[in-house]
RNA sequence: GCCCAGGUGGUGAAAUUGGUAGACACGCUAGACUUAGGAUCUAGUGCUUCGGCGUGGAGGUUCAAGUCCUCUCCUGGGCACCA
């Protein structure tokens, strides 16, 4: 009989739909686990074969689990607002909900051929109003909320008002920039539109003037991880600073809770470290500096307190706004030359520019300690956004104040010794300390301590720490995306009702900016409130339907919340997130934080989303390439090319095999080869090899339907993951996918003859359980680790031995197929049925290896001669001393070492008690 | 510049706590069966001057190192004037 893969494929496929096999419901008797992946953005481009990658992984562990006797939910959804719908639509006309619904279609129909374990009835669309009407929700409930440092959560904006009715700002300790205070009277003395200006500086979702990316030629705000190296992420377009009001989210006020409990998550390290540094703690302090003549101070932010006896000049951000206070008339013009340079200078100008340059204001500052005069300048390697956007600066030991210090000849005043700080800056934290009055002789390490204690009781300033990290921007000027539930009465920004949701996203004649420079949400018509209020003209940017998916995916029918109690209890978090490291400094963070504020106002159980987290690599292209003899027709194989003067081009892989080009295909690939002439090697054309992205113009795109065809889709899933570690980043080679499909063949060909069908009822040998077993073990803790490739070797090795014993017996076999199950689940299915089951094998249970059977096989001892010597060997557990002396001796390495040696004194022990003796 | 991750055959890669490096697969070579096929099966395949040598390089610890330590080189990823 012969392995019909796609007839197999498309009857279980059907099957599965038809029974809805992969339906789940909250089910209290099993326990629960959740395996999510990161949902697609449906682009038109289609899926290729990197993109199953890490839904293949997913997969094989959900099923996994399911065999394990696990509830399992294993959801999908489309991540459907977003640029690339929208830019399309600009020049085409086509509305993005057509081209993103036509998109969804193409990705559902791509993978449903794979045959995954989703359950379809919870797919989520973030650009549906039935989804996004609880990111609107999510957001009012933000905007209706503040940061309380004291109980350390969020708190309802209405508590705050009542606590300024009653007191005022005393005691009141929230996350903010807001620094006035004002009592009881003068909060009842505020009009409506001053209080909502205080209050923004509360709310966790907020309006603010801020200096934004602003790409024109998307007509858009970016958020700093869509801007790369100073273009757009997507298009790559240029982008530009400019100040406008914009929604933020106070994702700061979350900055610590964001670090600490990220301790408990099993994520990769690297990635870990990744959100660290993006988060960016560093411990410190504010320290004062009284400006001369004035009543006034500069604020600095500074992680190297011990060092202050050293600071011998004082910079500012060019967009200080103490500039015009400090700069002296003589000073003017220059300070204006400069700042006029400075602030035309885009940021990716200021950073592409590394040379050194500043100017002296005119001005000085009071040292704290000292009292001596310190001059300030201007230098544009102050950022106006990080810390006070000024800096005390101590040339010994800061490599940016020295090379500054350098450059206009101020002095350098040694204060930590350990260095030669006239050749170069000492930023080393060791050392005694020098020159430093109150500090003189201490290591760094407690002079620190000791002068953060005196700024404090000096008040000369005070302990901080600051964080990199900055409040989320999350207003976008583009159309598909979801709108604020927010409206302008008499210019003060106000919410709509809960009940009011959706705010469905309005029809608009063109998806372009307004010719006035309104979003395109301007061009709506009646875009206001039914009393004639203009409603808010911005959408949420990519990352807001994102941020809470996977809650609505426990749910993703209730129309009364985002999620029920029970179904959230129930589901809890998320134990398995696979998805690309991409997304670890963006979506990774607000989703973190995003769950942090629902979990403070009650609604979600769980403080952290995502339990476990693993990063799949990313799948690059292999590239063929062709060369031309220049200025001919000819095209000359690679080991042939050094003998010509040739240009290179891409060639489509799919006209490519094992690197050997198709001629009679390439002729008739694109008009102009058609007279196409070849210089063969051996017969043949090799063609060159290159690793890059994948990508349509490369022609180096392989579509996983096409791969589906020829081998079926279970080959393509093992394949997949034979390649290597799905953590590893690798470029796709067809090549060896036979491997695994004659893997699959030699399965099948274990229960078939010719002809039919067949199985022995015989008992099964030792050998043949062994082979069993040692196979599950494998398969068993490999799933678990993710290591799927070594677990698809395994089975290899277990068909093998089996096919060389000639082994076609039901108890090995009906166990080995349900190991298979995950990795290929179609033809299991197929071989399950015909092994007479009426159930389908994705409902039967895991085997599990017996170990006694293993352990009774062999056993691995190490030797020890003389209390010396020690190695491993591996014995058959009931041998007798003889037997073991015997073996010791056949080993060759043995042989070679105990030579000599007087063997009475040999001892064989298990391995685990030597181990713990020796540790 | 700083922080991660990683360097093993012609290729993708394996290798519990240090214990016979290269499992498994591709590719290649030879053979079998075949009136030819990109099918199947069998055997071989790290290098070698047949002494040995081999996990990027140089040292070290150990009876024993791909694995541990020190230095160094290279590749991939992230951050990048963060005071």
């Amino acid at each position: 009989m012969k392995y019909e893969f796609l007839q197999i494929e498309d009857k279980w496929q059907k099957f599965w739909k038809d029974n809805q096999t992969y339906k789940v419901t909250e089910d209290k008797s099993r326990p629960k686990f959740f395996v999510l992946d990161m949902f697609p953005y449906p682009s038109g481009a289609g899926l290729h074969v990197g993109h199953p990658l890490g839904y293949i992984a997913s997969d094989i562990f959900a099923r996994y689990k399911k065999l394990k006797g696990f509830n399992v939910l294993h959801p999908m959804g489309y991540d459907a607002f977003g640029l690339p719908a929208e830019q399309y639509a600009i020049q085409t006309g086509q509305h993005p909900a057509v081209t993103t619904e036509q998109n969804i279609k193409r990705y559902r129909e791509q993978l449903d051929k794979i045959g995954f374990c989703f359950d379809w009835e919870r797919e989520v669309r973030t650009c549906e109003p039935e989804y996004y009407k609880w990111t609107q929700w999510a957001f009012l409930k933000m905007f209706h909320s503040w940061y309380d440092k004291k109980s350390d959560k969020a708190q309802a904006v209405s508590e705050l008002v009542s606590m300024f009715e009653k007191n005022g700002t005393q005691g009141i300790n929230a996350a903010t920039e807001f620094e006035e205070e004002f009592t009881a009277s003068d909060w009842s003395n505020f009009n409506e539109s001053k209080k909502e200006e205080v209050l923004q500086q509360f709310r966790i979702a907020y309006l603010a003037d801020t200096m934004v990316n602003w790409c024109p030629a998307l007509g858009t705000v970016l958020a700093n991880d869509e801007v790369k190296d100073g273009v757009s992420e997507r298009g790559g377009h240029p982008v530009e600073q400019k100040k406008m009001k914009q929604w933020c989210l106070r994702v700061t006020a979350y900055a610590q809770r964001l670090l600490d409990a990220m301790e408990n998550l099993e994520w990769t390290d690297s990635l870990k470290e990744m959100q660290k540094n993006w988060i960016g703690r560093s411990e410190g302090a504010t320290v004062y500096f009284p400006i001369k003549d004035s009543d006034q101070r500069m604020e600095v932010f500074t992680t190297r307190p011990d060092t202050v006896y050293g600071v011998t000049f004082m910079v500012l951000a060019p967009e200080s706004d103490l500039i015009d206070l400090v700069t002296t008339p003589e000073q003017k013009e220059k300070v204006d030359t400069y700042l006029g340079k400075a602030r035309i200078r885009s940021e990716r100008e200021r950073m592409q520019d590394k040379t050194i340059s500043g100017v002296f204001t005119g001005g000085y500052c009071k040292h704290p300690f000292s009292n001596e005069d310190i001059p300030i300048w201007i230098g544009d390697y102050v950022l106006g956004s990080y810390g006070t956007g000024a800096i005390m600066a101590v040339p010994a030991h800061d490599e940016r104040d020295w090379a500054f210090a350098k450059n206009f000849d101020i002095p350098i005043v040694e204060v930590v010794s350990g260095g030669n700080v006239q050749e170069e800056s000492y930023d080393a934290k060791s050392g005694k300390l020098v020159n430093s009055e109150l500090i003189n002789g201490l290591d760094v390490k407690d002079a620190i301590p000791k002068i953060v204690e005196e700024i404090d009781s000096r008040g000369l300033g005070f302990r901080k720490i600051n964080f990199r990290l900055r409040d989320a921007i999350f207003s976008r000027q583009r159309y598909w995306g979801e709108p604020f539930p927010i409206y302008f009465k008499d210019g003060v920004p106000t919410p709509l009702e809960e009940s009011d949701l959706p705010l469905k996203l309005p029809e608009v004649d063109a998806f372009k900016p307004t010719e006035t420079g309104e979003p395109p949400l301007g061009r709506a018509e009646n875009w206001k409130t039914k009393d004639g209020h203009p409603l808010e003209m911005s959408t949420m940017p990519g990352f807001a339907g994102s941020s809470a998916y996977y809650l609505r995916y426990m749910d993703p029918k209730n129309d009364k919340g985002l999620v029920s109690k029970e179904a959230n209890e129930y589901w809890q978090d998320v134990d398995l997130y696979i998805g690309g490291t991409e997304h670890a400094t963006g979506h990774l963070i607000y989703s973190r934080f995003w769950n942090k504020f629902l979990y403070d106002l009650g609604y979600v159980c769980k403080e952290e989303p995502f339990k476990k987290l693993v990063n799949q690599g990313m799948i690059q292209g292999r590239s063929n390439l062709v060369y031309r003899v220049k200025g001919t027709k000819q095209f000359v194989s690679q080991g042939l090319k050094s003998k010509y003067e040739t240009s290179t081009l891409h060639v489509d892989v799919n006209i490519v095999e094992n690197d050997i080009l198709d001629t009679e295909a390439f002729k008739k690939w694109r008009p102009d080869f058609k007279d196409a002439e070849f210089l063969l090697e051996d017969g043949k054309y090799n063609c060159g090899v290159a690793n890059e992205k994948m990508s349509k113009s490369l022609f180096n795109v392989v579509n996983p339907d096409d791969i589906i065809e020829k081998y079926g889709t279970d080959t393509f899933r093992l394949y997949e993951m034979f390649l290597g570690p799905i953590q590893q980043s690798k470029p796709w080679n067809t090549a060896g996918i036979e491997g695994v499909y004659r893997f699959l063949l030699k399965f099948w060909k274990l229960f078939h003859t010719d002809e039919k069908f067949e199985v022995s009822d015989e008992k099964a040998t030792p050998d043949e359980l062994k082979s069993l077993h040692k196979c599950i073990k494998k398969v068993d803790g490999d799933i678990q680790n993710f290591d799927f490739n070594t677990g698809i070797s395994a089975m290899m090795i277990c068909v093998n031995e089996l096919t060389d014993q000639k082994c076609n017996k039901r108890e090995i076999l009906e166990k080995l197929v349900i190991v298979l199950c995950p990795f290929a689940p179609h033809i299991s299915e197929e071989l399950w049925q015909q092994l007479g089951n009426n159930e389908t094998a994705t409902v039967a249970e895991f085997p599990v290896h017996d170990e006694s059977f293993l352990i009774e096989t062999t056993w691995s001892c190490p030797i020890s001669v003389n209390g010396k010597m020690k190695f491993l060997i591996d014995l058959p557990m009931d041998f007798s001393k003889d037997q073991i002396e015997e073996a010791v001796m056949a080993d060759d390495r043995t042989k070679r070492l105990l030579e000599g040696k007087n063997l009475a004194k040999l001892i064989v022990v298990p391995k685990k008690i030597v181990n713990m003796v020796i540790k």
